[in-house]
This record gives C-alpha cells, sequence and structure tokens, in this order.
DNA sequence: CCCTTATGATAACATAGGTTAAGCAGGCGC
DNA sequence: GCGCCTGCTTAACCTATGTTATCATAAGGG
C-alpha cells in the first residue's frame, strides 16, 4: 500500500528491499476513509500520528476570520502529513479531503521506530518535508508575481509532475479532481476568473481539463507559459544510482 | 555573539548554561560582512555551512527568468540559515543582504557535534525550521488573500513581533530598514501602490515609518487591520517553564 | 421522476492595483 | 559646491481581476 510513497521517496534515495517492506508495514496498520469536504486534521489540533495518503486527493488549506479561505499545498498519493507533530504542540492549517481519500495511519512509535531502525529512511523523510517547505516558497513566488494565466500553467505543471513521480499520469493525461472554486482559493483568484482563464487557456490548446480529467498536449509549452521550473520539487534522481546499496 | 539565537530558542525550550555555552562557541569561529545588495548564497550552490544572522537584516528571494523578484522571507538577528544543506542538493533560492550585515559561519561538522551532543538544541533548530515553513505558508495566504493595507499591516505586525522575541524592539518602535521597493518585491506590490497604502496607513495612524525606523502606535488595532494571528509563529512560551533542568 | 444542490459558463459593470512619467529630497564622491 | 545616485511622492491613465447576477447542466436524494 505504500508503494506510491516508496515510488516517491526513492526520487532522493534508492531504498533496500527491506526498507520497502518496512514501509509496507508500517502503513498497513490502520486505514480511514473520507468523503470529499471532511477533514483529517484541524488547525489548533495535535496530531499523533502521520498519515500517508494511498489514493484520492487532500489539501492543506487556512481559513481567515472573515471566511476566505486558502489553499497551501495540495496533498496526493504517496504524500504524508505532517511529520512536524514530533515538535510542534499545534496544527496551524487544516487538511481536507478533495475527492474521496483513503489514508494509512502510522503511529508515531513505528515512525520513531522506522527512522531508528533505517537512518536512509530517516533522511528520505526529511527530504520530502524539505520539498514540500520549497514547494511552499515556490506558491508565494507564483500567487505574488504570476498573472492569471502564469499561475494556473505553473499549478498544472506541477501537479502533473508529481503524479507522474509517483506512477500516476497516463501519457499527457491525469486525473484531476480540482474544481474551478478550488483553483481559485489555490491561486487566489475569484471562479468567474479561473473560468475566464481557463477558456483563454483551452483556446490556445494549452490544457484539455473536463470532467476531472486533465490533459497537456505539450508539457513543454505549459512550462513555458507558467515560467516553471521543477528545480524545487529536488528530484535528485542521481540518487537512484549514486546511493544504492542493496 | 548567539544572544540572538539563544533568546529565540528560549521561546521554545529552557536551555541550560552547558547549551548556551556550546551555542556561543560553535558561533563564535568565524565571521563575515556583507554589504546591503550582497548575496550570502545563490540559487544553485550547495552550502557547506550553517550562518547566523548576528547583525542586520537579511532575505531569502527567487528571481523569474523575466526578472521579476519575490522575496520569500527575512532573516533578522537571531535567524540561521539553511539546516536543509543537510539533505539538499542545491539551494532553490538565494540569500541577500538588506542591510549590512554580520553573520556568523558554523562549519557542518560543529552543527552535527552540536546536535549529537545536545539533542534539545537539535530539537530547537528543528523547531526553528518548522516555524521558518510556517511562516512561508502565512505568506502564501497573505499574498493571495489580502489587500493590500492588510498584507502590510500584517507584515509589519509579523517583523515586528519576531524583533520583539530576540529584544530588538524599543517600546513601539523597531528598526526597520526595508526600502519600499523591497516591501513590494516582498508584498507582491508595484512601488507605487506600496507608497500609496503607506500613506494610506500613516493617515490612519496605523504606523508611522520613516528613516529605517518603524514605529506601532497601536499593536492591537494593526494586528486587526491585518488579520494577524501569531499562532503561525508557534511561540510555546510554556517551554520556559515545563522544559526546565538547568 | 422531480426537486435540490454543486458546478460551470457568460455578461455587465466596478475597482484595486499596475504603468509611465515626472519632480524632489537626501546622501555621497570628487 | 556640483552632479549623480537612490529612494520617495504624486498624478494621469490603463487593465487585470473582482462582483453580482443569471442561466444551463449534471448528479444525487427521496
Amino acid at each position: 500500500m505504500a508503494i506510491y510513497l516508496i515510488r516517491k521517496l526513492e526520487h532522493f534515495t534508492k531504498l533496500s528491499s527491506e526498507e520497502k517492506r518496512a514501509l509496507e508495514q508500517a502503513t498497513s496498520l490502520k486505514r480511514r476513509h473520507l468523503n470529499p469536504r471532511e477533514d483529517l486534521i484541524y488547525e489548533g489540533e495535535k496530531p499523533d500520528s502521520v498519515n500517508l495518503i494511498n489514493d484520492g486527493w487532500a489539501c492543506r488549506y487556512k481559513v481567515l476570520e472573515d471566511g476566505r479561505r486558502q489553499i497551501l499545498g495540495f496533498l496526493v498519493p504517496g504524500d504524508v502529513c505532517d511529520m512536524r507533530m514530533f515538535i510542534l504542540k499545534e496544527m496551524d492549517h487544516s487538511i481536507g479531503a478533495i475527492s474521496p481519500v483513503s489514508v494509512s495511519e502510522i503511529p508515531k512509535d513505528t515512525i520513531i521506530e522506522l527512522t531508528d531502525t533505517y537512518p536512509r529512511l530517516s533522511r528520505a523523510f526529511w527530504w520530502n518535508s524539505l520539498v514540500e517547505d520549497s514547494i511552499s516558497r515556490e506558491w508565494v513566488v507564483n500567487n505574488s508575481q504570476r498573472d492569471a494565466v502564469e499561475r494556473m500553467a505553473h499549478l498544472f505543471c506541477e501537479l502533473f509532475v508529481r503524479l507522474r513521480m509517483v506512477g500516476l499520469t497516463n501519457g499527457d493525461s491525469c486525473e484531476f479532481p480540482l474544481t474551478q472554486a478550488e483553483l481559485g482559493e489555490t491561486l487566489g483568484l475569484s471562479t468567474v476568473h479561473v473560468n475566464r482563464t481557463l477558456q483563454e487557456m483551452r483556446a490556445a490548446n494549452l490544457v484539455v481539463l473536463k470532467g476531472k480529467s486533465l490533459t497537456i498536449p505539450n508539457l513543454e509549452a505549459l512550462q513555458e507559459v507558467g515560467l516553471f521550473n521543477d528545480n524545487y520539487l529536488h528530484l535528485e534522481r542521481n540518487g537512484h544510482e549514486m546511493d544504492a546499496n542493496e
């Protein structure tokens, strides 16, 4: 069940079959299912386990006092939420399901055991958190410096690349369960403008977005439009070779 | 020389005098001075030491291919740059000086020794990184959901609170070396609009900003305007009491 | 099968914020 | 003391994006 997580971590470092087995085992203890809009963790809570997304999409978000909502990041299969809990007293944002989501709950102690036993896993998890942070910074750039078309192009590129990392793309297509309202809450745009922008991008044949499915006819072109450079995702693929000791 | 760092970390956990001494020692080996606009680290580089800001302000930033620049965060005295280097191959952003800056360079090995010897320091550094990440997320919210006045108010509150943490405020005032252009690059606004917004805030007596000095006559009012809530800074002050074992 | 609710599409209009340009003050090199 | 920066201010004008409202369609519930 940890297949997507393993695929992702292997973009950082090769894992031994024992390490993979340990991951499989740790993630097969406890399952949970969430419906769209259901929350996994609330702002203010102190989680006591780590959650691995097996299936479906979730998002981190914050809601301002006056109701405005901002999505802070997406969690797709293979993503884990909140190693942070080892240190921080409480969540400073919430995590909610976007599509139907299946998660594996990994108790705190299991994580500690895992990382104590396998230092390479520990480093891989650390890498994973650092990449997430790097994504946050890139989002600051995206939502502050780019216009609507650029922003949307950039977001599509990021999600497509991330899904491709874990084998969840199909040629130039992937699942894409976001509504236009959610796109707006991500990019800091109104739903009306999200719609306009999408029309424009469809007209330019940059994307085909229909019925929860995204197709990118020409990824390179879209990357150019979005000023997208994947360096911030730190896909240090040579890790595969360099660090192998299986 | 690590006084600001120590003050900051003690917002998370009490430190023993031995731990403090070790920090002082680690940070007194090598100094560096930077002039405004000089870079500490470039995007693409792989740093091999950690830098502690002793004096002055620096910032993390990214530049888009077409020249647009976004400031991603500020580093003030007591802030450290880039524990990340233990894991990531290269910097995904640059760090540059804003005012004249004095930094202490701490070699990688010293950091390892320090965190191996004093697990509490290790946790404190971890906390520190998590807070930085949390700030990034808050900036996504700020620059995506808030209008110009709110954004600016929020930023002023954040910086004031952070400076107060390390004892660098003086009543309701603090040093504030940012130019209006830099404010614009931070908040995703043009310099003209930064100026307009400042006029408006001065007229409302929300801030006095003149000659590199910021005064906030009524912090509570400013927090309200900026929808500022300091929870994302994770000032877990009870750490002082709870965790003392000196 | 109808009713309701979520989503997407469009249009008309309003506005926050961007752009360009110009002037002005303070600091610094010479 | 002059000239030249860099930073701040202001004005006129422009445009990307927000707002409000309406309608169409699709999906799910009873």
